[in-house]
DNA sequence: ACGGGCGATATGTCTATACATAAACTCGCT
DNA sequence: AGCGAGTTTATGTATAGACATATCGCCCGT
């Protein structure tokens, strides 16, 4: 019979994850308040009766998940919560609407090829002149608008976008599919709709509007700007930020 | 001589690191696409000169990370990317203007502890009759008004509250010293500035702004509940997204 | 053809041990 | 006291081997 089977709590899975979970537990609960130090490996080692690498194991995952703080010869400390900080979903926007039931549509507004000016220059964040395709279109949920699109591609960072077709498929959904990207840089605000906007959501002028902005790239190099904008009074983007499991 | 000399990459640290680097930068580049099977184990083993546990562990954080998905006999897998999540950084409002090097003001508007009505319980998301503070306040940089906070505190969840004084310090701050929670809730959505916001954030009535709600649970307990609301067209949420390291 | 059972296989967990490394502590010298 | 060198200690990385477990495919019997 091995020393393993006398395990502290023998009913939660494996061990390493009991481990891990009664430590996240007593964090979680304020038990362990940030700053307290959390018992030498040796000590937890001898508590469960396992061997180091195991609490190892359990300490390390906590760790990467930011929830402690491990330092040499010092020990093991109970890291300050990121207090504000959360996972915000962006979905692509037809995933959104089908997961929530409703059918998805889309429109080309327009959509148009060009050397960059400067002002497409600036948005991508690109210094030479390069080619660009500037799209204009709109997703809508039911029939009913949902976001207008207006999107910048970089042609010589994504040449194969010059061979896309975008009138029955909207780009965003493209670009996932084909072109990987190593970075990307969301921004949120709030304006309120002219009369473009207003159109073509089919809101009132004047009606408040959520913006994101999204760029990306690709080792550095800029492919795409995006700006959607939604109904504000009607659209929300939520977050919700758990421990882990 | 060791087979671990023979290392394929001896330069970077310590060899899961570079592991899990190399398998990074095939993901994040593209030349292995979502749904590519990553080399088995023992393959990686055979490559690197090293043991399993070395590259299991390069890839259990790999799998942490949501990159590669690891499925029992079949193998590993690149995950298709998390497109649009994006870590978005919702700071404590003094810490976020400090950040900007700017100077942080904090005035108390109104401050009323009462029993909880039902449009209390129900923004809470309590059933119970209970106490609750509820506090409204503004934040501001270097004297223009920055955001208006309207918060509701559970008296019943947090009973220190009631004898905190939020004349001077911010109650956001205080929570966070002192409260910890276990889950937390945000949503964004834009809303246009009646007379009264446009009053306290010194826009005009009409103006777009950005509000972030925000509520925290302990082990399921609602705690607080806040409604922060920004000048839409100055203030902007931004989220970086970056392969890790 | 169809479905159940079974073996092969890749990952999942765990052990016992070893040496590396960073940082905190001790102690002795000036 | 102040300072630098050496020691101690907790974590960091790595190894070789063992057994567990999920599951993909194959084969076989009906």
């Amino acid at each position: 019979m091995s020393l393993a089977e006398d395990r502290v709590k023998p009913g939660a899975g494996t061990l390493y994850k009991t481990i891990r979970q009664d430590i996240e537990r007593r964090i979680l609960t304020g038990e362990w308040p940030p700053g307290h130090r959390i018992p030498f490996e040796h000590e937890i080692m001898a508590r469960y009766g396992c061997s180091r690498m195991t609490v190892n194991k359990a300490l390390s995952e906590l760790a990467q998940a930011d929830l402690i703080e491990r330092r040499r010869r010092a020990g093991t400390f109970v890291r300050r919560p990121q207090f504000l900080s959360a996972v915000l979903k962006i979905p692509d926007i037809r995933a959104e609407i089908g997961a929530l039931g409703r059918a998805y549509g889309y429109q080309l507004i327009s959509s148009t090829r060009r050397t960059a000016n400067a002002a497409d220059r600036e948005r991508l964040g690109v210094k030479k002149p390069c080619k660009v395709i500037a799209i204009r279109c709109r997703h809508s949920a039911d029939n009913v608008p949902f976001a207008i699109e207006d999107r910048l591609i970089d042609l010589d960072a994504v040449p194969d976008a010059a061979k896309a077709d975008f009138k029955i498929d909207p780009p965003g959904s493209w670009l996932l599919h084909h072109v990987p990207w190593t970075e990307a840089e969301h921004a949120i605000s709030a304006i309120v709709a002219d009369d473009t906007i207003a159109e073509g959501l089919d809101i009132a002028t004047g009606a408040p509007c959520l913006v994101i902005e999204r760029h990306t790239w690709r080792k550095g190099q800029p492919l795409t700007a995006v700006r959607l904008i939604y109904p504000g009074e009607q659209h929300r983007l939520v977050a919700r930020f758990r421990g882990s499991e």
